[in-house]
DNA sequence: GGGGGAAGGACCA
DNA sequence: TTCCTGGTCCTTCCCCC
């Protein structure tokens, strides 16, 4: 699983001052004008013709990192300019300036289309969003996020001390990150090492060593646990807690809980944590940029203070608002998040239902308010890819397919998942990008099949684009099948699939492991507990059964599983005792764990066997009738209207929506 | 009008 | 001379029911 963290940023104007709590000592004196920069790029991008949006989204994605205060910004942005112009990266990067520009002009001609017209009921409907998402909001938890320091600078330096005071980053081609001494130059994560070095000629290059971070990461995760044991990962060096029952407990006041948990991660790990103490999720995030490094900003669970922090806060700093967006926006003239409200009317128009409804809830500051661990989350994809020199040769592109499908087959094994859908990218000489994807008629992970089925893909690319001259090549798959035994995901009732680890008889070319093909349940099925067996089948003597010949019988398919992760329905009122809904059967099940895993198992291989029978009946579907089974479509609707609010999902990254009112 | 697949793209670390 | 990798979600288009 792929982790990492965030950006970072300052300055607040002074009339933020009254509303927001600052808790750490040091942070009146560092603060930047990043922030002014960055509306000044925006206020002259608007109407300017020249380079000036080009030379703006060279800068990078991350130029609200923090440790830039002293950075001249025109300057380093010249530099950049300079030296990837004539460079193929830059022409492209001219065609994206350009086609952004034209959507600009849209907006813009559209903007002046609807300031004609009688808005009136869009503003309507704007204010009547803007009371129901009111409604919901929840200002009685108190969630934190923490970010790690330079985070793999950081780690690299505990080995490395005598960098310190010197100007080092992390990366190769491309750096990850660097150490806040080359941040001084305008060095920041994304930035190609060359480029790097015209900024910082003394830079000093590290080569990435992602176990070493993995590891250190987990360090740090420990001490985070005592704070809240059900605290998320967002990424390798980013996690939200709830602390609200921590404070509580201890009597301690959010400030000081923090402050205590940022000197024990420190003095334990060696590594400088930042933090934002806020209402939810979203406000915690940006707070947590404010006084980095090593410090806190703690923002009140107060409607005033919110409103008022969100009131000149620049839009970009928000979760979700990269540069493109950012454009957009100030297009429109939203430049700040208090600048959303007098263009609410406009907004659903010009940006389109989600984003509207995204952008609402930013004005009022809203977001999620339950934490929850990443473990219940399933993946949705599996995919690698490689950049190498420009190739053309098709012998030399089917072998590199072959190289990239071996590699996505050791990925999926140590994930344990087949996909049923498989995409394929390539990206040209030019940096143009291409994918094509096919459905599988079943679903695959071994190289032969992986390379089986891309290759066409690959062929008709070769054919549409003559000579096509490649720099990237990729496989990735999607509508992911587990082959694990019992995961974890089952336990959250969300979506469980199994299936041998071996159903490979099917193809010719996996002979080796044909000799174990029992019940081989290849396909996938989809349990959504109610309305599976409660609705139209309750059998009530499935547990009397004996536990049917286990379907899936293989090594590695055995090695994990079975980890049982606690029913996230917290309400489960406690005068009762605590129990587990079954996801498949939806039955309430005692919390001991070998007796909710001998009844999930029982669960299982009945689904296992009637899934098998079905599948003889109605197998054809995937080529023409692509698309789920009646019976899996009602499933999933049930399952959406079941979830309900689009609270549900745990993604880390869940960019839009959620404003969970928990 | 809705579901789904396919292609492209924004965004994040 | 040179600009990564792995993942999520959204939008737009299309076909089909
Ligand atoms: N574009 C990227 N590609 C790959 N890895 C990245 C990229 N950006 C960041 N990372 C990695 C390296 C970082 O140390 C780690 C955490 O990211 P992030 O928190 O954004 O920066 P940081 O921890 O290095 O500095 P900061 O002090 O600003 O938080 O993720
Ligand atoms: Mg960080």
């Amino acid at each position: 699983m792929t982790e990492l963290s965030e950006p970072s940023e300052e300055l607040r104007p002074r009339n933020e001052e009254a509303s927001a709590t600052v808790t750490d000592a040091k942070q009146a004196a560092t603060t930047t004008k990043v922030d002014a920069d960055t509306i000044k790029a925006i206020d002259a991008i608007d109407g300017s013709e020249g380079t000036d949006t080009l030379k703006y989204s060279l800068l990078g994605p991350s130029l609200l990192k923090a440790g830039q205060d002293t950075v001249d910004q025109s300057k380093v942005s010249e530099i950049i300019y300079n030296a990837s112009k004539g460079s193929k990266f830059f022409a492209r990067e001219e065609e994206r300036d350009r086609q952004h520009t034209i959507k600009i002009e849209q907006i813009q001609a559209k903007k002046a289309q609807l300031e004609k017209l009688d808005l009136t009921r869009d503003r309507r409907n704007a204010d009547a969003l803007l009371a129901q998402f009111e409604l919901g909001r929840n200002l009685t938890q108190s969630i934190v996020h923490v970010d790690c320091d330079a985070f793999y600078a950081s780690v690299e330096q505990l080995d490395r001390p005598e960098l310190a005071n010197l100007p080092f980053a992390v990366g190769g081609g491309v750096l990850t990150t660097c150490n806040y001494v080359a941040r001084k130059f305008g060095v920041r994560s994304g930035m190609a090492g060359f480029v790097a070095k015209k900024l910082c000629p003394q830079l000093i290059l590290i080569k990435n060593n992602f176990d070493k971070y993995n590891a250190k990461a987990r360090e740090i995760r420990e001490i985070l646990a005592e704070y809240d044991p059900r605290f998320e990962s967002a990424s390798i060096d980013e996690a939200y807690l709830n602390i609200t029952e921590y404070c509580e407990k201890h009597g301690m006041s959010r400030a000081d809980a923090v402050n205590k948990m940022r000197k024990e991660v420190h003095e334990t790990t060696q590594i400088t944590v930042s933090a934002g103490i806020a209402a939810n999720s979203k406000l915690a995030k940006i707070c947590s940029n404010r006084n980095k490094p090593n410090g806190q900003f703690e923002l009140a669970n107060d409607r005033d203070a919110i409103m008022e922090f969100m009131k000149d806060l620049p839009a970009r700093q928000v979760n979700g608002i990269g540069r493109v967006f950012e454009r957009e926006l100030a297009a429109a003239g939203v430049k700040t998040c208090g600048d959303i409200y007098e263009h609410r009317k406009y907004l659903r128009q010009l940006f389109g239902e989600k984003a509207y409804e995204f952008l609402i809830g930013i004005y009022l500051g809203l977001g999620r308010t339950y934490i929850q661990p990443a473990e219940g989350y399933e993946r949705k994809s599996v995919g690698t890819e490689r950049t190498f020199r420009d190739m053309n040769d098709p012998a030399q592109l089917r072998e590199q397919l072959r190289k990239t499908a071996e590699d996505l087959e050791a990925d999926m094994k140590k994930v344990e998942v087949k996909g049923r859908t498989l995409c394929i990218k390539l990206k040209m000489h030019t940096f143009e990008v291409l994918t094509r994807q096919v459905s599988t008629p079943r679903a695959v992970c071994l190289a032969d099949d992986l390379y089986k089925y891309s290759l066409p893909m690959l062929a008709k690319l070769e054919q549409d684009f003559p000579g096509i001259r490649i720099r990237l090549m990729g496989l990735r798959c999607t509508h992911l099948v587990s082959t694990k035994k019992v995961d974890t995901m089952a336990f959250f009732g969300l979506k469980k699939q199994q299936e041998s680890s071996d159903g490979a008889g099917q193809y010719p070319s996996d002979a080796m492991t044909d000799r174990k093909r029992k019940a081989e349940l290849d396909g996938q099925w989809e349990v959504w507990p109610e309305e599976e067996f409660l609705n139209h089948e309750p059998s009530p003597d499935i547990e009397a059964r004996p536990p049917t010949a286990d379907p899936v019988d293989d090594e590695e398919t055995r090695a994990h599983g079975k980890e049982i992760v606690p029913n996230p329905k917290k309400e489960a009122t406690p005068g009762e005792g605590e129990w587990f809904d079954c996801p498949i059967c939806g039955r309430p099940q005692s919390t001991d764990e070998r007796q909710l895993n001998e009844h999930i198992d029982l669960c299982l291989s009945r689904r296992a066997i009637r899934d098998t029978l079905q599948e003889a009946q109605e197998q054809q579907p995937p080529p023409l009738a692509r698309g789920l089974t009646p019976e899996t479509k009602r499933l999933k609707t049930g399952n959406e209207k079941r979830r309900g609010r689009p609270s549900g999902t745990s993604d880390p990254k869940q960019r839009k929506l959620f404003f969970g009112t928990s």
